[in-house]
DNA sequence: GTCTATAGATCGATAGAC
DNA sequence: GTCTATCGATCTATAGAC
């Protein structure tokens, strides 16, 4: 074996995932561009299913303790430029993504993108039940710059923001190819997480809803 | 016959796409839920691509007209109170999908959101391909009110706010789910877009972003 | 741990009788 | 237009030799 066959399928699997999402990539192209044997993926893991959810583990382990330490760090103020520097903190994190893989920050998010739209929930409950409290802190720092607005009108502003998240770079490789045809920029993950962040911070921060 | 077999067909396709996704739809599935014979869907749509197409084309076919209607009538202005009249003028064609079909808003939008994420860039293509100029008017309506944000910048947050969207919806029955256990709140779709509208908005009509 | 071979299930599509 | 029957492809998972 040259290099781990645990990691090597691992790689090989959350590469692909992001690519084409979950059901559509198959055991045999995973151990193919792994260059093991079909077989070993059940060795391994069990099944496809426990596949996924170690490829996710790997990066919400590295991920999650590194968020909790940096909302610790963040200076409270209130308003869009509180909550602005909230989601600024999380930035260092996901990108220290990149250094454990190559590319690592943006396979994580479109593995998330993924995950929400293609398994029914089951993404949700895995960082709810292995990550929770690292949610609650997050949510917590936004609330707290927010005593304004409502907690039913925040959930739903969150709700809003993940999906911003999470589609642009479900579908990044879409989208950095319209802009490179149509604005000759070359576009970094960096780019477009520098665009979302004030973007998203405007959208939660906003004045509350009237209610209905 | 009772009712016309396609439209039994396409009736129960586009629930259970905007449900499942359309690769975990099969047609043994959506052959059972509209009560017709296996072979039928091949003999009337030609192929399981075909029918995703006429599921979306259905919709489309409703809509843009209206959307384009509805540009019309809006009120030019300046900054963020300017995108949000765009925005809000598009709700009401949006709502009489529900008409149509009941929950259609919500079936329509879901489809969407499994198109981006599952179809690899097909879906952008049909759009742009069949109504890429009620699209072009939409952004123009929106481009007009925000002359001083570069046009690269307007096309992220365009793509930012088509992901609240999208992904609100193709998550919006686990949305419905914890906003009803949460906060005991009865959730109806036209909420969702009330609360989604001015997030969309503030983000869309920030201020510039510093180039890189 | 790694491999071959294959079981067992499911899929989209179609041929051909009615 | 509707049906049955089935082809051929593909999938996950596993049994069993090495």
């Amino acid at each position: 074996m040259a290099k781990d066959t645990k990691v090597r399928i691992l790689n090989a699997a959350e590469t692909l995932f992001a690519e084409q999402g979950y059901a559509q990539t198959s055991m045999r192209t995973i151990t193919a561009r792994a260059d093991v044997n079909l077989a070993s993926v059940n060795y391994h893991f069990g099944s496809k299913k426990n596949l996924i959810q170690a490829v996710l583990k790997r990066y919400f382990d590295l991920l999650m303790p590194q968020v909790d330490e940096a909302l610790l760090t963040v200076q409270p103020r209130l308003g869009a430029q509180g909550v602005e520097a909230v989601l600024a903190a999380l930035v260092p994190p996901m990108m220290t993504l990149s250094q454990f893989r190559s590319n690592g920050t943006e396979i994580f998010v479109q593995l998330l993108g993924r995950g929400y739209n293609e398994t029914q929930g089951h993404l949700r409950r895995f960082i709810m039940n292995g990550y929770g409290e690292t949610v609650g802190n997050l949510v917590a720092a936004i609330r707290a710059c927010l005593p304004q607005i409502p907690d039913q009108q925040i959930f739903w502003r969150l709700h809003f923001a993940i999906g911003s998240f999470v589609f642009s770079m479900a579908s990044s490789k879409a989208l950095k190819e319209i802009a490179a045809a149509d604005y000759h920029q070359q576009v970094e993950i960096a780019d477009v997480i520098n665009n979302l962040v004030p973007f998203v911070a405007q959208g939660i921060a906003g004045s509350p809803v009237a209610p209905d």
